[in-house]
RNA sequence: GGGGAGUUGCCCGAGUGGCCAAUGGGAACAGACUGUAAAUCUGUCGGCGAUGCCUUCGCAGGUUCGAAUCCUGCACUCCCCA
């Protein structure tokens, strides 16, 4: 590959390269260059949003560099206050943990393990004392660290904006320091913490990191970010029909952001399928079916796309019901003598979060049994008539009921 | 250190003694419609063995037949002055 090609190949998918003169030059250069990626495990999954840096670093990855994936155990413990409007809650160590221990199997989904190293950054962070931090905030001005828009807005609003809040960029960019890296990844809204990185490093005689970024990947409401805490996310974890059936909920409107980002689908390719989709020759349905046949592919198989894409046929665009509805015991305890209520059974079975609830759905049309609709909540039911039938709760959920 | 304002359901935000499980908007969920969506219309939006009962309006006490509303203390936030 040239270094023409390299670069081409690395662009894609980012907004920002700052500065792209400094990174065509290492590239010339030969070596194999180190790239930074700090990551918090504030949350248990990683969602395609969080897999469009991790592509990226794989990118990076295949032209024989390497990962330098920072979780960020300590960091978590803070808060990133980048893009939010007011301090988040901190974590307990417990909880870091147990995101650590979910996240860190699960980034091999996508990056390779022999040209990944994994640190956290409590290694360093962890261990300075106050003297230490105090030295490194003297690194920094006040007035820098409000440049932050997500500072400012706060301060004008009126809203509170912690201490420990302003230390962020500069643990982050103390990171940079600890492992000293070529190139730091990350979305959009670590231009800010990335740059104070690149700062620093200038400070410490270092050479600077190179700051590439990448759009932020909107959530499945095509508005927001995705993002765990606004549940508009994909795990890739997701299982297959859930995978499939979530990105077809995407509005039109986002499709080529999908298609770029979460893709491997060559540019030229996508473009003209999103142009024959506003055209009217093509319906944008079977657009938005190959990016969800692509991601299930992705992250599961190429088989397990072909059986969700026929579950979706089947199940949303002819509105059968599935052949092979998940499976689901009736619980014994819900029976008294042969009888059960509704809205108890699916309580049970975990389709709505309460008795209420259930009844509240019964009593809006929203429950059917083999087709049927049944709205009356208060009605006993012998389990006879239940066993080997299908029980729909809203549009998504079948389970096939037995004992 | 002094003075003032505030804390309501997932979020914003009304409510200043009974008609309050608490107006309104947004989000979410469901129904109809559809291309799966979006848009639109409709309904739901604390819990329960449910014409009733239980727990909610920062936290803890108190006044009252009765409190989100009044009093006391505590915690937190913002503003102005120093």
């Amino acid at each position: 590959m040239t270094i023409e090609d390299q670069l081409n190949f690395l662009r894609r998918g980012t907004t920002e390269i700052i500065s792209e003169e400094d990174l065509v030059a290492r590239l010339k250069s030969g070596k194999q260059l180190r790239v930074k990626l700090g990551v918090d495990p504030t949350v248990a999954h990683v969602t395609l949003g969080w897999a469009v840096v991790l592509r990226k670093l794989r990118d990076f990855q295949r032209l024989g560099h390497v990962a330098c994936l920072i979780i960020g155990d300590f960091t978590a413990q803070i808060g990133d206050p980048s893009g939010k409007s007011k301090t988040r809650p901190q974590l307990t160590r417990e909880e870091v943990q147990r995101n650590v221990e979910a996240v860190s199997t699960q980034v091999y989904k996508i990056l390779d393990p022999d040209r990944t190293e994994i640190t956290y950054n409590g290694d360093w962070l962890g261990k300075m004392d106050f003297a230490d931090v105090i030295r490194l905030t003297s690194r920094y001005t006040v007035a820098r660290i409000l440049e932050r828009d997500d500072f400012t807005n706060r301060l004008n609003e009126n809203k509170p904006v912690a201490m420990h809040e302003i230390l962020y960029p500069l643990c982050q960019g103390y990171d940079s320091i600890a492992i000293n890296c070529d190139i730091e990844l990350g979305g959009n809204d670590q231009k800010f913490n990335i740059l104070v990185g690149r700062n620093l490093m200038g400070q410490y005689d270092m050479e600077p990191q190179i700051a590439m970024l990448c759009p932020l990947l909107l959530g499945t409401d095509g508005k927001e970010k995705m993002s765990q805490s606004l549940g508009n996310f994909i795990a890739i974890t997701e299982e297959p029909n859930d995978m499939y059936g979530k990105a077809m909920s995407i509005p039109d409107h986002v499709m080529e952001n999908y298609f770029e980002l979460c893709t491997d689908v060559p540019v030229d390719e996508y473009k003209a399928l999103l142009k024959q989709a506003a055209d009217g020759s093509l319906n944008p349905r079977d657009v938005k079916r190959r990016i969800a046949r692509e991601l299930v592919t992705l992250y599961h198989s190429a088989e397990a796309a072909e059986e969700a894409d026929k579950y979706f046929l089947e199940t949303f665009s002819q509105r059968k019901q599935p052949v092979d509805a998940p499976e689901a015991t009736i619980p014994a305890s819900e029976l008294i003598d042969g009888y059960l209520k509704m809205p108890s059974l699916i309580s049970a079975l975990g389709l709505a979060k309460s008795n209420s609830e259930a009844r509240k759905l019964m009593e809006a049309g929203a429950v059917s049994l083999d087709g049927e609709k049944i709205s009356d909540p208060v009605k006993a039911v012998h389990v006879q008539e239940l066993v080997g039938k299908v029980l729909k709760v809203g549009k998504h959920n079948f389970r096939k009921l037995v004992l």
